[in-house]
DNA sequence: TCGCTCATGTAATGGGTTACATGATTCA
DNA sequence: TGAATCATGTAACCCATTACATGAGCGA
């Protein structure tokens, strides 16, 4: 799946594997990333797949860059899979849910503890991207005025984030309440 | 991470993996889930760490049975992981994001038809938690009334899928609205 | 001089899905 | 008679993470 996102921003220019990371960490790092050795790996692949080509520019005082361009068989890939319907409800695991469920035998107060620090994280996230992560995109877009029409688009993945964050935020805040309310002190065993 | 969700169920009482299976769609599922193959491989691994171990019940009329047991490593093992604090802020990759976000060249069109797809399916998961799952959930525990203060905490997580699915139909809705009145209809190429 | 940025990769491992394989009983 | 439930497992594969490996230039 990393692939149609690498597609995505190839679909832009020509750039290399640290651009893409960079790319990606500014813009859809909330709902989607990968590591930079995951990265390089795709592109070796996709390339064998003939979705896109390389070249490298040698560097003089740089690195040496290996520049990936999309090609026509890439771009028909990439519509292909935009077009495609998802038709599935997707599940995503989440590691605090599982520990609440199962959190009884552990007692109030380390269920407490671990909601009070989840509830920092997700606070400072929600701040993140309602305050840093517009002006990041503002940035990129500078640069590349060619895609600024894709801005909008961009704004309502951001937007996902900001009502995601305060959602579980609202979650945290009620759950802390309620356990606060009814577990006895005494719940360890 | 299977793992911990299957020694929680174990710490309930000793069951097979295909109870396992029975349980964690009953009531984990909306945020953490396995396929059977998994869950019988875990569960051999799990087996030779110690953490439990198992015996074959013959069946008369039904297929034999490997029943597994948590031990007393087990139970240390689930306790040490639930007090574990969760220090970080877990991403979730989300498939209709992706499309959104570099969906411009397939069409306002494409864009507004997966979206009220999904809006469909949304809505339908959102109905599900809150009219199916409650029933579910008080059926196994009339089946297994010694883990009956664990309803809070089921309950809790129930909820949270709730709200989860609340925003991400309000979202699509959103998203939607704003497609519809900004992006022009042959934004197509 | 120490850490950061730029820059690219490989190898090993882990977690999870898909496909394959089997077979009796029960209910509609 | 055909589908669903009960019941267990293996093998191949895919996606992703962690660890390893290298190295120049730049700014504090």
């Amino acid at each position: 799946m990393l692939k149609y996102a690498l597609l995505g921003f190839l679909n832009y220019r020509p750039m290399t594997g640290y651009d893409l990371e960079l790319w990606i960490k500014a813009s859809t790092g909330h709902f989607w990333h990968a590591k930079l050795s995951q990265i390089y790996t795709t592109l070796k692949s996709m390339e064998a797949e003939a979705l896109i080509t390389s070249h490298v520019e040698a560097g003089t005082s740089r690195p040496d860059r290996r520049v990936y361009t999309i090609t026509e068989a890439g771009k028909a890939e990439l519509m292909a899979w935009l077009r495609a319907p998802l038709i599935e409800h997707e599940i995503k695991k989440d590691t605090l849910l599982l520990k609440m469920f199962f959190g009884l035998p552990a007692g109030k107060q380390a269920l407490l503890t671990q909601l009070r620090l989840q509830l920092d994280l997700h606070r400072q996230q929600q701040r993140l991207y309602e305050e840093e992560t517009p002006l990041e995109m503002l940035r990129f877009l500078e640069d590349q005025p060619e895609i600024a029409d894709h801005a909008l688009l961009w704004d309502l993945a951001r937007r996902f984030g900001v009502m995601y964050e305060e959602t579980y935020v609202r979650w945290i805040e009620e759950s802390i309440r309620v356990l606060e309310q009814t577990l006895s002190d005494d719940s360890q065993k």
